[in-house]
RNA sequence: GGCGGGGUAGCCAAGUGGUAAGGCACGGCUCUGCAAAAGCCGAAUGCGUGGGUUCGAUUCCCGCCCCCGCCUCCA
């Protein structure tokens, strides 16, 4: 089956046909985080988005090579590391493996690279020298580098833009008079005292890249003059990404990518996520809650499709957290049925068409909720067939099949449950007095068991515990 | 003003030119010492609005209203 993806490019839902000759290999450029905070849930929103995308790849036969790079010089980091009087590299870091940990609370897949911008100054100043030769770019009065936007004519294309109009518009900085053009932005910037020691030699003198020009220089670097797909936030269409194209096609005279993934932003409570509002949280703010990971997972890839405005919220959260106890309950439920299942040859129709259900959904541009319907329809189909005890251990086997190629694009996994010490010993003691029916005690134990935050139901086969 | 994305049950959210997936919440039932959980079943007279095309539109076309995003460094 064809993966179709939107392409922001050409607006419209397209198939993907990898530039490798034998269709095998899919290159991934995805514009990672700038680190010099913590990540909040919007910024992951993308990344978990990018992850299906990636996973959805992978399940469709494909190899993926995916590069995410880290900017870890701009005005924000350098401010952040001055103010904590940290190296600019030091400070950095932390986030950046705050990030791989966040990354990795979500059952996010990292990228097979994930290089850090400022250990590429020389493919950056190379690919800036080649843009001046090419008089694509220039030096300005006060030494920073500029593209020239006059030099390429398809500026714009990727945001539709109409350059004449966009300049007479009415947000043009006054004091950018180094410029040649307004739209013109920066590649090399000059050294100035806010910097402190951040800086590199350059044949222009002492600065540092823009931001554009990492992304170009590193996709070139690791995935070739050409990529499939690119990916990012949807704020990043304009100006980075149409940056992005100048500054590569000006250089190469290629098309620079084929195909442009866009994530839609995050909300929360319909409004846009800002430190004023007081409504933005960071992936620890959210298990501060008491949720977990997969529940933000969760939340994050069902809310909407990628494409679209996620509205998040708590009521969202607990949604998603009772859905996610659904599906945990039903995969308990096969797990036992694949050792316990009775007898009969017949295979279970509804697994079978679920695959082809899936690979329809997710061809389409990723549509999970397609797929998670089918998912709850199993689901019905399953408990049906197992409350009638009628469902095979070979037919559990399909269904746990079903699921395990459903899951290699969802993620989520299964719950893990690590019982504390002095809970499991409640539970024994609990056992104990259940078999000498002193109910009044049993209840008692419950109670105590719910204070340290659990839940016990009882069930036929015996005590049941799940976080509350 | 330019460009783009939306308006589908109480909430979230798929989808289609032929009469509405799914999740959460809700109601009933089953199970259960009780409870909770779980399971099963049920429920939309209609897809922002006014027109148009069509045998038939929520799905196509036109107008209108409302919400959101981007418009120079924010995922």
């Amino acid at each position: 089956m064809a993966l179709e993806l939107y392409n922001s490019m050409s607006r419209a839902v397209e198939p993907l046909v990898p530039l490798d000759p034998a269709g095998k290999r899919v290159s991934l450029y995805v514009c990672g985080p700038t680190i010099y905070n913590y990540g909040h849930i919007g910024n992951f929103r993308t990344y978990v988005a990018v992850d299906l995308l990636r996973r959805a790849l992978k399940h469709f036969g494909y190899q993926v090579d995916h590069v995410m790079q880290f900017t870890d010089v701009d005005d924000k980091t350098i401010r952040g590391s001055r103010e904590k009087n940290l190296p600019l590299k030091e400070f950095t870091s932390i986030y950046r493996q705050a990030f791989l940990e966040d990354a990795k609370t979500l059952n996010i897949e990292m990228a097979e690279r994930t290089p850090n911008a400022t250990d590429y100054i020389p493919e950056m100043v190379a690919l800036i020298g080649k843009l001046i030769e090419k008089k694509s770019a220039y030096v300005s009065d006060d030494g920073s580098v500029y593209f020239r936007i006059a030099s390429f004519p398809k500026y714009g294309c990727l945001c539709h833009l109409d350059m004449a109009n966009l300049i007479s518009g009415a947000r043009v900085n006054q004091d950018e008079y180094e410029k040649e053009g307004v739209g013109d932005f920066v590649l090399w910037k000059k050294w100035v005292a806010a910097d402190g020691d951040v800086g590199w030699d350059s044949p222009w003198g002492k600065g540092r890249p823009g931001w554009h020009i990492e992304c170009s220089a590193l996709s070139m670097k690791h995935l070739g003059e050409q990529i499939d797909i690119h990916g990012g936030g949807t704020d990043l269409r304009f100006p980075h990404h149409e940056n992005e194209i100048a500054q590569s096609e000006a250089a190469t005279g290629l098309t620079f990518v084929k195909h442009w993934f866009h994530v839609e932003h995050l909300l929360v409570d319909g409004q846009k996520m800002s430190k004023s509002q007081g409504n933005m949280y960071t992936v620890r703010d959210v298990l501060a809650k008491g949720y977990t990971g997969r529940e933000l997972r969760y939340a994050l890839l069902s809310g909407a499709a990628y494409a679209k405005n996620l509205n998040f919220t708590w009521q969202g959260m607990d949604d998603a957290k009772t859905a996610l106890t659904r599906i945990d309950e039903w995969r308990k439920r096969i797990k036992a049925a694949v050792t316990d299942g009775v007898s009969n040859a017949d295979s279970f129709a509804a697994a079978v068409a679920f695959r082809e259900q899936i690979d329809r959904a997710f061809s389409h541009d990723l549509n999970i909720n397609d797929a998670l319907g089918h998912l709850f329809q199993l689901i019905r189909e399953t408990n049906k067939t197992l409350d009638a005890g009628q469902l095979t251990a070979a037919q559990a086997s399909e269904v746990e099949a079903a699921w395990i190629a459903l899951d290699s694009v969802l993620g989520l996994g299964d719950a893990t449950v690590i019982i504390p010490a002095e809970v499991q010993a409640l539970l024994d003691q609990r056992a104990a007095v259940r078999k000498a029916k002193d109910f009044a005690k049993s209840d008692e134990l419950r109670k105590a068991i719910e204070t340290l935050g659990w839940k016990v139901k009882d069930t036929a086969k015996g005590q049941e515990l799940s976080p509350s």
